[in-house]
DNA sequence: TGGCTTTGTATCCACCGCGAACAAAGCGGG
DNA sequence: CCCGCTTTGTTCGCGGTGGATACAAAGCCA
């Protein structure tokens, strides 16, 4: 018989995951960089890289690149193609949505966002989203190869329902992957297999905010990276342990609001006392600074401008955010002990907390974190705008990264 | 040139190490099973089972096994060879040591006891242990393929330190895995490159009491696995993640004695108050019921005897049983909050409080662990003797079963 | 211009695991 | 009792993957 024909260009295709994977993320700037993450030969190394260009993933830049001081060949720069493939991503919060193209290396290529009724279901909404993304891969003519969601909930897995979308007016149990799969399907939205329709994933956003900082933001290189970050109300958190997201058994990990910490602090819906979700939010930082705290809609914007104008000048905001930040590095503290992360990321005011006063933070969390060692976990701050959308993009990618040969087959 | 030589019985190394995890933790039977489990063909399991067994870690019984019912050809049985290798294992705690020879399958071949003064330094103790180790294989004239040792302390990795060895009167930070393999090299205990002095390795006693549920024991199949288990004093954790021990970055993850449990609860030396430490060890049980707790020494077999005796008879016993599991289930949801479990495992006075209550233990964490799904996560008492131990020794053929070749070099 | 160093490529080959055909071992039915 | 039937185990050949090696390329530096 005669078997299928297979070029020498498609040698090493074993290796061609972890190998975009590197480039993706940045940590392949060069074929030698290549060589030695793989650990392979440069041979190898070679033949992977000519296979992904010719798959339209990667770029070879054949015009010799840094270059500077070095001695030897100098090596050919290897980038993400930014004419290559994208990603349709979205990401649902209180306010609205925000749609966007992403491309490899976590480039964002186009994004617009969108407004929904506070009463949508989310069917209605998803309609609209993906018909924004939709529009957009219409305007830049883009490949797709898959879309990825982010949403204010957890959500269980492997069922894809948003368990607890508490802000915004969804049943609780919706089926939001399977609900995007279809809105996705009704767009025409096309998947890596090119003609078939794209399976739509979807994710906590604070989870995607950890998974797209681990990857392209203040995360890389972490192996264990926790983070934690508010929304309007309430805390969320995310682990990524060696580059994965740890989602738990059924994707309700990292349920970090209910820590408590102030056993003297107010009743929360948990049962308990003095969780951090009601001790740490923008909610309970107006309030602690003495001021109304207003609509919820909002409330995050009013709190980060409040401590961004007033911690210097207005003593009772100082305070507020003294308290705030002692609550909070109790809460981590704890976290710290159960995880023993090697890098903490906040988002949301717990970002803006760190801002005003790291060492503070820093403080608090050395001192009750049980034998942690020289100086602490380093606590640094978001670095991605649209973080959640670049992580539901990384949902998104994942099935390339993992086998790059599926954008072939398609 | 001659290239080296190489039997067609060699085929199949890069699936030796799955095939062999497969067979030790029993999942792989059969031939068949094997097959099926590794996801290759006929061909190459019976190449790496065949493989296996020339290396002397595996046993193919060539009679027919079960059988029972089903047609086709029997397979035959495949078996961890009792007459294989061994490794060294032992487990240090307040009273003495234990010292064992461990198989493959987690095998107890040969076991002893043995007593050491309370003040004794590292060096000291580990000396008396390795000798009773060393004395074993002397007298069984096994092979020795490395070395594991389970302490009561938390275990800094990649130093190899004990950080807190509370129970010991050891100073903290002490050196334990650098101890330890200088003493298996003055004992000439082997490695498993034979002739080569066998590197020690160290962990933290729960954490080994989870990895060796994880794989022989009431943790089998499961994915994200919490072991929570007390001692004399205290608490300890530990999680297995995919089958590896999750240890955090340090070695410091699931210091989950400070939890807190009872806001109204007594002062810990960690700064907090009702702490999960204090308020569920054995000390806590005994004063709870009423009991003068006694000398530092067997408060663990006191209260375990005292539950086990009075428990239905006397009032206060139950009662203060009934506080340990609300409290404890309180820590255990904060966890399952946290972690996502899909399995909880309990040792010590923990084992025996779910033993005296289940469905209480059951009904607290499922009354404050979020979103939880149908009947909540399964808590199991642990089911093995010398769990320890056994965990002990899956440390030290971890080597093996990431690459069995390394068995023939030797 | 000719070393020197590092990077990239061409070629050969060992090895792993797949596929297919065959052999083996029990069951069961005429 | 013998002949299918089913499942298991083995033999043999093949193709793909990546290693090793030698060589070519491209910059520094004397």
């Amino acid at each position: 018989m005669t078997p299928t024909r297979t070029t020498k260009l498609e040698r090493g295709r074993g290796a061609l995951g972890p190998a975009l994977e590197l480039v993706h993320t940045g940590r392949a700037p060069t074929r030698a960089v290549l060589t030695a993450e793989l650990g392979v030969t440069r041979a190898t190394a070679g033949a992977v890289a000519a296979e992904l260009e010719a798959l339209g993933l990667i770029t070879v830049d054949s015009r010799p690149a840094v270059a500077a001081g070095s001695q030897g060949r100098p090596s050919h720069r290897l980038s993400v193609d930014p004419e290559g493939p994208v990603v349709l991503a979205a990401q649902v919060h209180a306010d609205g949505f925000r749609a966007a193209l992403v491309g490899l290396g976590g480039r964002i290529v186009a994004t617009v966002p969108g407004a929904v009724t506070v009463e949508a279901d989310p069917a209605q909404v998803l309609t609209e989203v993906v018909g924004a993304g939709a529009g957009l891969l219409r305007e830049t003519g883009r490949r797709c190869l898959g879309a990825g969601l982010a949403v204010p909930s957890a959500v269980a897995e492997p069922e894809g329902t948003a368990l607890n979308p508490l802000h915004l007016a969804w049943p609780p149990g919706a089926p939001v992957r399977e609900i995007f799969t279809r809105c996705l399907a009704e767009a025409g939205v096309t998947g890596p297999s090119g003609d078939a329709p794209a399976t739509g994933f979807a994710a906590n956003d604070v989870n995607l905010v950890a998974l797209a900082e681990h990857r392209h933001g203040a995360g890389r290189g972490a192996r264990d990276l926790l983070c934690v970050a508010t929304g309007h109300r309430g805390v969320g958190g995310a682990l990524v342990l060696d580059g994965r997201l740890h989602t738990g058994s059924s994707g309700l990990a990292l349920e970090v609001g209910h820590l408590t910490v102030d056993p003297d602090g107010r009743s929360c819906h948990c049962g308990g006392r003095g969780c951090l979700d009601v001790e740490t939010d923008p909610l309970a930082f107006l309030e602690a600074a003495g001021r109304e705290p207003g609509p919820e809609t909002g409330l995050l914007k009013r709190a980060l401008e409040l401590l961004r104008t007033e911690y210097a000048t207005d003593p009772a905001v100082r305070d507020a955010a003294h308290l705030l930040i002692d609550r909070l590095g109790l809460g981590l503290a704890g976290l710290v002990n159960i995880l023993d992360p090697d890098r903490i990321i906040l988002g949301g005011l717990h970002r803006a907390l760190l801002e005003a006063d790291a060492e503070r933070l820093q403080n608090v969390i050395a001192e009750r974190s049980l034998w942690g060692r020289d100086g602490g976990v380093p606590v640094l701050a978001c670095a991605l705008d649209y973080s959640g959308l670049v992580g539901a993009a990384e949902l998104a990618w994942q099935p390339v990264l993992d086998d790059p040969m599926t954008v072939a087959r398609g």
